[in-house]
DNA sequence: GGGGGCAGAGAGAGCGCTCTCCGGGTGCTA
DNA sequence: TAGCACCCGGAGAGCGCTCTCTCTGCCCCC
């Protein structure tokens, strides 16, 4: 297991076929497992790069093929207002992205292919990009939920393969998965109703994201379907504090609300909040469904009930349709919606 | 803007050299920085750069220089019984890794060097030393707290600049950040002291870890030191759950404790829900004192006193040790000690 | 027994960049 | 005005690998 004398410089092809007194190419060949080889030779090589505890330099190999096996998972976050350090701690802190990286390493990993996880807040856009373009990695798995974030058409401008994942804000020619939010808001007012609830309501996301959007318009016509026409919402952003706040404006104005939808979980939590501290019961006077089944849904007390998306099988097929991508130029831009369920737990 | 012609091949010195009419060693100059270049030609280069749309490709460059400017946070879990997703909850859940972060990417990002983040749970631990021996990165900081973990070690044997985030379990050759754990553990001793409590009982963390390890011993000793030598101990995995469990199983044998150290704050936190089904008021009823200073201690009520370790320096401090390996090879080995300190808040 | 076919190994040309030499031009001094 | 530093740009040799093309040699068939 002799790594070349010392400090010296790792050993090369070079060394392993003059160890092996085979030519550099037929190295070359058994350590890409080209079937052309002779039995016998393949084992000779094979003990030489042993012996000498040889590596194939990265670099030299991805200047030929332009390949380096390596895809990024690059989490973004678009506001300007938040520090770094409140950025990295939301994203350790949400399972989220557990469930996302656990996803695509389930389907990257036994094709051989290295991910690495790059927290991309807004000053580091800059940074980001030119480490894409540089070439360190093969494509790019991008989390990024907010219209207003500029990195996915950065990123498609690139020309670098790429697979978004949630519908884009803007129409850009990238491949993403999404969930079908309508379906799962309507999973949602369907539950309300199963448990009798007639006086729903809603704690929007903001109107200007595709996710809040739709997660309000498909509440509603899922109601709209069973004769519910007069359907209270108020708009959050899609943090505990305004949920908070939604909650208190909407109680205010509809005191005898017995059904309440939250169009994310963290949301759901501020109004639990609110809700506990107006005396309300949750789920006797007011039943409460969140959405994302994040962490807080587990943390919170009542544990909430609320609507889980696949996201693994979301990330896995991501990754699919990445290295798809990568290995056949000129791929289409695809996407794939999912279905999402609803996961019952106490407030509701 | 105009990259090359279609899907055709990025840009290259050469064709950026004969738009400027200079030679390829002259524009790599200009990106490099190199001063002595007549300004005038040094902005007609830039102007060409801009023109054509270059970035140096860094497989050619790494291949010249031997480096990437990128260095990965290897996160790694030996336990063989850990599924990946629970491994990735569990990174994903814990702000720790988010202040190692930040910590890190404060150093890291002004000296223009990229970092990657790579979990490591035991069944990749392979294809982790594969992706470093192949050169992708310059150097490693490795955040590995079980003793049993073969990764440093492995790490080390590949001559790959490496800093360690902890103590390491074997002695081997490699630089290091810690805390002193025992004087962290020891200050929550003397702040239960101080608040009166004589019945004092610790949830601990996992006995294979030296930070585990240590916060209980340090605790028994410091408590000893005061003449108190029967200190109930429920060990924990540093997950909320187990400290759940943990305050459960303890007040089942111990219901006349008054004074509880928590090895970890998600510890603590569960151990705050338990106590509060059981009905103990919080500080009144048992004094808890926390250790990590998470976010979670701050997000539950009431609020955490703990100990503080100031991980975001030690991030700071492991980046710093990995540069100047990387820098000056040959470097030695050191490590460097930091201190922790008391944060008062409800809890005790 | 000779020729065609084919398996399988080697030679060699790059991939795009850096960096060491060199050499030409400029300006200063004698 | 000749000589000489010195400054700066260019030429060219690699870095370690892949891959096409070439060539050798063996087998098979007629």
């Amino acid at each position: 297991m002799a790594r070349s004398t010392g400090g010296g410089r790792p050993p090369t092809l070079e060394q392993v076929a003059e160890f092996a007194g085979v030519s550099r190419a037929t190295v070359s060949r058994v350590i890409n497992a080209v079937p052309t080889v002779d039995p016998s030779i393949r084992e000779n090589v094979e003990r030489a790069i042993a012996a000498i505890g040889y590596v194939p330099n990265i670099a030299a190999r991805s200047l030929v093929n332009r390949r380096t096996d390596s895809v990024a998972l690059v989490i973004s976050e678009p506001g300007s207002r938040h520090y770094d350090a409140d950025f990295l701690n939301r994203i350790f802190t949400d399972p989220y992205f557990g469930r996302l990286t656990a996803g695509a390493q389930e389907v990257l990993r036994p094709q051989g292919v290295h991910l690495v996880i790059i927290p991309a807040d807004a000053p580091a856009h800059h940074q980001v990009l030119r480490y894409l373009r540089q070439g360190h990695v093969d494509g790019v798995l991008l989390i990024s939920s907010h219209v207003a974030d500029p990195l996915p058409r950065q990123v498609t401008d690139l020309h670098v393969p790429a697979v978004l994942s949630a519908r884009p804000g803007q129409p850009i020619p990238i491949s993403f998965v999404d969930t079908d939010q309508r379906a799962g808001a309507r999973l949602a007012a369907e539950h309300l109703l199963a448990r009798g609830r007639r006086r729903v309501a809603t704690i929007a996301g903001p109107q200007d994201m595709p996710a809040g959007e739709d997660r309000l318009s498909g509440f509603r016509s899922a109601l709209a379907a069973h004769g519910i026409h007069d359907v209270p919402a108020v708009p959050g952003d899609f943090t505990q504090a305004s949920g908070e706040a939604a909650a208190r404006d909407l109680l205010a104005r509809h005191p005898d609300v017995d059904g309440l939808f939250v169009a994310s979980d963290l949301m759901a939590v501020g109004a639990l909040r609110t809700l506990a501290e107006l005396g309300k019961r949750v789920p006797e006077d007011i039943a409460v469904v969140g959405f994302d089944d994040s962490s807080a849904a587990l943390a919170c007390r009542p544990q909430l009930t609320t609507i889980r998306q696949p996201v693994e099988e979301m990330a896995g097929e991501m990754a699919r349709l990445l290295l798809a991508s990568i290995r056949e130029p000129g791929h289409l831009a695809r996407s794939v919606i999912f279905n999402s369920t609803l996961v019952e737990r106490e407030s509701a």
